[in-house]
DNA sequence: ATGGTTGTAACCTTTGCTGTTACAACCATA
DNA sequence: TATGGTTGTAACAGCAAAGGTTACAACCAT
């Protein structure tokens, strides 16, 4: 089981917005041409990105661009913006309450989850946007 | 997008063998009616778990068993025996390599993707089988 | 020989991802 | 006002994985 490409796809989206909204219209084809998938699925992910306020797109002209400085953007708020379940686990749903085990397992385990998510979250929470475009253009 | 509910079922075998093993035979039926799923579905997973061996099974008596130490099991060792994907990101994967981003997307987002897998890992390694038992036993 | 158990195959349904076509709504510009 | 490029969205389709179920051969203590 793996994460959607979504997020991947939106943190090049990103970083194509904010290297080039300056001198380029970015629209849906041109980051197709980019990122080489469907425009469709880059005008859904867009929709997402723009769904939680971090870019503007222009109706009718066309074109995006950021709407927050790149270092307030990290990697955590991407991935929130493409990946809505709650929870990283699926528990299973059902255990049964007369078994000790069955009963218990819920209260014993939410919590070791939610520390586990914890610690993916908190090292995204660390990656800036800015930092992906630094590192971006060393390597330029 | 959520792990399957393999890795609970697989922690909650565990916990029960660990609990009952002395007193019972844990049989797939048996587990089937603490989680409350299919025993088909159980006997994959432990499937799983023995050849990752951390249990064994006994053909034609029935009944598995733990082959270490509660205390030498750990979340993530469950995990890995039954998500066998090597990274948790799906990376699109033609990124267009005439365009800046596209060429050197991979190199700057692999090492991030490592990182944040690393921390969700590092947080698995340190919950172990015989810390989940005595909880659930102080529950009881 | 029996009966409970395991391992596995075969099938099904549902869900989510990814890709695609199509088209109405939008808006700067000619 | 008409045009053309663009966005937003609906409606598909193909594929893979999850989860469930039935069935049955192989296994082994009794």
């Amino acid at each position: 089981m793996q994460f959607s490409s979504r997020f991947t796809i939106a943190t090049h989206i990103l970083l194509c917005i904010a290297m080039f909204e300056k001198e380029t219209k970015v629209t849906s084809n041109f980051l197709s041409g980019s990122i080489n998938v469907n425009p469709v699925i880059i005008r859904n992910i867009l929709g997402s990105l723009s769904s939680a306020g971090m870019v503007g797109i222009k109706q009718g002209i066309g074109g995006a661009y950021l709407l927050k400085p790149a270092q307030e953007i990290t990697l955590l708020d991407i991935f929130k913006a493409v990946e809505k379940e709650e929870s990283l686990f699926h528990f299973h749903e059902n255990p049964n309450p007369e078994c000790p085990i069955g009963r218990t397992i819920h209260s014993v385990m939410d919590g070791k989850i939610e520390t586990i998510q914890s610690a993916m979250e908190n090292e995204m929470k660390d990656i800036t946007l800015s930092r992906l475009l630094e590192e971006t253009k060393e390597k330029m």
